[in-house]
DNA sequence: TCTCCTCTGCAAAAAAAATTGCAATTCGTT
DNA sequence: AACGAATTGCAATTTTTTTTGCAGAGGAGA
């Protein structure tokens, strides 16, 4: 075989190569391949497709789109692929100590997987469903959300507040408005909630939030790590996740899903208002008449 | 099938309780078996029985005398076998499976964790330190980022963005500079970089972006899901991510992550740019003078 | 040595898998 | 709103794989 060096190394490669032409029976098969290589390197084309619920000869199609003879030479590949790498059928801890020998070079990826599976299984520990339940049983019964976090934390605010939104709750991330923060504080009310972010650095301005929202009687959520933990006075509802371990992550995994968590549950328990809202955003984005470009 | 019962768990262990019957091409062709299980786990008969030097008919009735209705009921078991040894493999289907059974009895936020870190589990598979290393190095070697997500992507646009001023690397939110995002566009050029996210719905700004790209000259990387991934004309890099099955993860984590380790990579090849940099970022923060309210 | 038995390879038949032409559908576009 | 391009599923066809009947080869025991 010649050509074997033609031959993309790898599914992924393969897939960003011919991304364009790729339809979505393919994007269907693909998606089953890449969940389990394996499996799909043995299977034949008929069993794969049954799984990604498309017509077999889709699979065929796939396979010549993708730059093969017919479907069996695509196997083949699969195969190959998987032979030559060998350590896809290592057990993790082979494949664990094979990464701790050639650590500096390659295995970033790996590495930050193993750090942020790990984080999120602490999350277990350290956080309960009580506690995701008290911070969506506040917003369920709130008129606005206030949404604050700086520095890394901004991403996560917009992303609440914009989810918040769909679900149809008037949810503002602060610190897109920084500009207009006193305009929008000035108006905060006992019907409203402030949802607070700090990670790491937590700014001052947490804590002046914190007080303006004590005086104007509204609720306060607070999503923290350890360091950042103390809020003065208490906030309403706090979660507190243990900040990773040296080396270990400190990204927004963590709080970004407790974040999904507590809007999941939201939907739970607000009597179909998010699924309503959401099913409404759908149809408004279809035939709102806008440009799709600005949606 | 209750013979699956009888069925031996190993290959030895079927060939030492047929050991008696077994003939001279049946022990050649188990000899190819256990020399590369995985391999006679994928071929066919004619495979197998080609590198044995047997005729396929043999390799029919080998099956049969150890106790299969077929030769491709008897691969089944190699493959069955094969997989079950694995371990690792099992886990993303099954546990998410599993996971749904008891669904209730776990509240919404293990469910959430589950999922999410089965498709952090999944991003093993479908993401290659090679593909984290090709970002990393275009990054490297540009002199300007413009990174650009729409809807949940804003989110990781800006953290993304954020990150890599804080590395040293200039880089542009574009979508939250959408009122200019012309006046941005229009100095593109070929020392730039695009990095586009699109994940579920993507935008036709994407598109367009990726246009004007490619014709100024500039590269372009692309993180998307499989939903999203065709852009054309093809981005010089993309990492293209499995979307989750119904009731699987389709937050932002996944790919998150992936920035992340993109961001970890290319600090450790940069020669210490990056380091420099954060490190200068802090002391510039401790130092500035201005209000840390700001920061 | 002859007979009987089993095993092997061959080749034809059967079964399964892969491929392809075609019609219906779904897009986006004009 | 209608057209046109593109994609999908179905069904018929082709190709590959598996199975089976058969005959010859090799060996053990009478």
């Amino acid at each position: 075989m010649e050509r074997q060096s033609e031959i993309p190394q790898l599914l992924g490669d393969l897939i960003s190569r011919n991304s364009t032409k790729l339809t979505e029976a393919d994007t269907r098969l693909l998606d089953v391949m890449m969940r389990d290589p394996i499996r799909a390197a043995m299977e034949n084309g008929k069993a794969v497709s049954f799984r990604a619920g498309v017509h077999p000869a889709s699979a065929v199609r796939l396979a010549r789109r993708l730059g093969f003879k017919g479907y069996p030479e695509f196997r083949t590949f699969l195969q190959a692929n998987l032979i030559e790498g060998g350590g896809d059928f290592e057990s993790p801890a082979v494949r664990m100590a094979a990464r701790l020998v050639r650590a500096e070079d390659g295995g970033v990826l790996s590495s930050v997987l193993d750090s942020e599976i790990a984080a999120l299984q602490q999350v277990r520990n350290a956080v309960s469903d009580a506690d995701v339940r008290g911070f969506s049983e506040v917003l369920r019964d709130c008129r606005r959300v206030f949404v604050f976090g700086r520095g890394h934390s901004v991403a996560l605010a917009s992303l609440i507040a914009l989810r918040l939104n769909r679900s149809g709750y008037p949810a503002v991330d602060l610190a897109s408005q920084m500009h207009l923060i006193a305009e929008a504080l000035v108006t905060l009310g006992s019907g409203d909630v402030v949802w607070l972010l700090a990670f790491r650095k937590s700014s001052p301005l947490i804590h002046q939030i914190r007080k303006i929202a004590a005086e104007r009687g509204a609720k306060v959520l607070a999503l923290t790590d350890l360091l950042s933990a103390r809020i003065d006075p208490a906030p309403d509802r706090q979660i507190s996740v243990s900040r990773g371990e040296a080396g270990e992550s400190q990204s927004l995994v963590v709080p970004m899903t407790i974040a999904n968590a507590v809007i999941l549950d939201l939907a739970a328990i607000d009597g179909g208002r998010s699924l309503h809202a959401l099913s409404g955003f759908k149809t408004f984005r279809a035939d709102c008449g806008l440009s799709p470009v600005i949606l």
